[in-house]
DNA sequence: CTAATGCTATTTGTTTGACAAAAGTGGCCT
DNA sequence: AGGCCACTTTTGTCAAACAAATAGCATTAG
């Protein structure tokens, strides 16, 4: 059995030297790096090859880059909705290819939400409550759009829940889904929604974990025969980019 | 309220348009582009900054690119290893800056794999079986790892779930737990672990939806408190990366 | 004295042109 | 026929310059 080591080309050697100095804290979150020409001179390589390797970060959001005197190459904060777009648009790519369905998203969905909703009453404290309340109001108040309220709440549960993952999974899905339903639903599933949405809330508040997350799993089920059955697949178009 | 409009550079735009020719089809799976010559024409700019934009499109496991008459730059097939992959690394960049903890990825963890394996003993069918029996035999045969062994087993009843989310959000969250962990392990700790291997694949096999997952459950909250308990982080050290 | 305005320096963004390296392809020699 | 070598195509890297954006500063007008 031989081993094929990989050869990195430069430009993938100074992204992974970059990387790794942050990942080890030599470099720290919101720092600002050397500029191109410097880096390029420290590394002893040409400006074209760092920028694609910044390129490359950037695309990873790991950096961001502006331009001017107080610009330049920064470590971007990394939370977890960077990596949440980048997940909503591969599973959105994965769709497409139809290795995943619509079934699958929100079968996943069940299985993030529940517990998430579970834990969320067992470590909720005063500031989620009101985050929770604040989105509950706000979804009565703009009658237009249920799928567009719902985000928000379920955003906040993840939230209270005190799991990255969960809002990382969560939102991802989610945004998921609602690139593939109907911006327009009928309003009496708007109330019925709302009217569970609040159930939710009370089981949260209660700290009450079986029935938050009893409600949570009648939610979904409503939302998804009453909303996502309905879904229509987007047909896009991008013709005529210029590429033969 | 002023709209302010994202302001794209020019590779992002030519980024941005490949990805739509590929979202609309207009650029299949495995097709080849053309070299990076014809793209700078086409798209009227020059060649480095089509390079910036391909680099971006490789970053995001969208393209490849090799050299020679054979080469040049290819659409990569999207399956969800890739994105995993990527997840992985975002994974364990959260945990460096302790936005996530273990115990956080450990009842995500949870959170998939008890659904998983419910559906997958609903859905499983002779393949799966069989593939499952073949990451336990594997499993007795090397005595040196137990999770090493564990992933096979729990990435064949991913797939068994027919649902390549669970595959996805499991592999990437064991990948990560892994890179945390000691790779030695106690024998009997071992031993424990595929007796439970063992009972969990029985209950798929017998289509038993609510004994795997209690099966599972326990599986997990014994891998959780006797392999990961000890785990320790791994302390990285990339001193002299050459950045001042 | 203050506020607006324009100048300037810094940094990324983009272009041009060239050469290096890798890797199939085909022909030539044995 | 088989192996070796040169050729061709394509990405990878380099160099030097100019363009564009922008923050800070100085200057000037009110």
């Amino acid at each position: 059995m031989f081993e094929t080591q990989k050869i990195y080309k430069t430009y993938e050697q100074i992204a992974l030297r970059i990387r790794e100095a942050i990942a080890s804290g030599e470099l720290k979150v919101g720092e600002r790096l050397p500029p191109e020409a410097e880096l390029a001179r420290q590394f002893g390589v040409s400006r074209p090859t760092v920028r694609e390797a910044l390129k490359v970060l950037e695309a990873l959001n790991v950096l961001e880059s502006s331009t001017g005197p107080a610009g330049g190459t920064y470590v971007k904060e990394l939370d977890y909705l960077g990596v949440a777009d980048y997940l909503k648009d591969s599973l959105r790519l994965l769709l497409s290819v139809e290795v995943v369905t619509l079934e699958d998203l929100i079968s996943a969905r069940e299985a993030i939400e529940i517990p998430a909703v579970g834990q969320a009453a067992l470590k909720r404290n005063q500031d989620d409550l009101h985050a929770l309340l604040k989105t509950l109001e706000e979804g009565e108040a703009k009658d237009f759009d249920a799928l567009i309220s719902d985000l928000p709440f379920h955003r906040a549960i993840a939230v209270a829940s005190k799991n990255q993952i969960f809002s990382l999974f969560m939102s991802s899905i989610h945004m998921t889904v609602q690139t593939l339903t109907r911006r327009y639903v009928m309003p009496e599933a708007k109330e019925t929604s709302q009217a569970q949405h609040w159930k939710i809330y009370e089981a949260i508040l209660n700290g009450n974990k079986e029935e938050a997350e009893v409600q949570m799993k009648e939610h979904l089920h409503f939302a998804y025969h009453e909303v996502y059955q309905q879904a229509i697949p987007r047909r896009e178009s991008f013709k005529g980019t210029g590429l033969s």
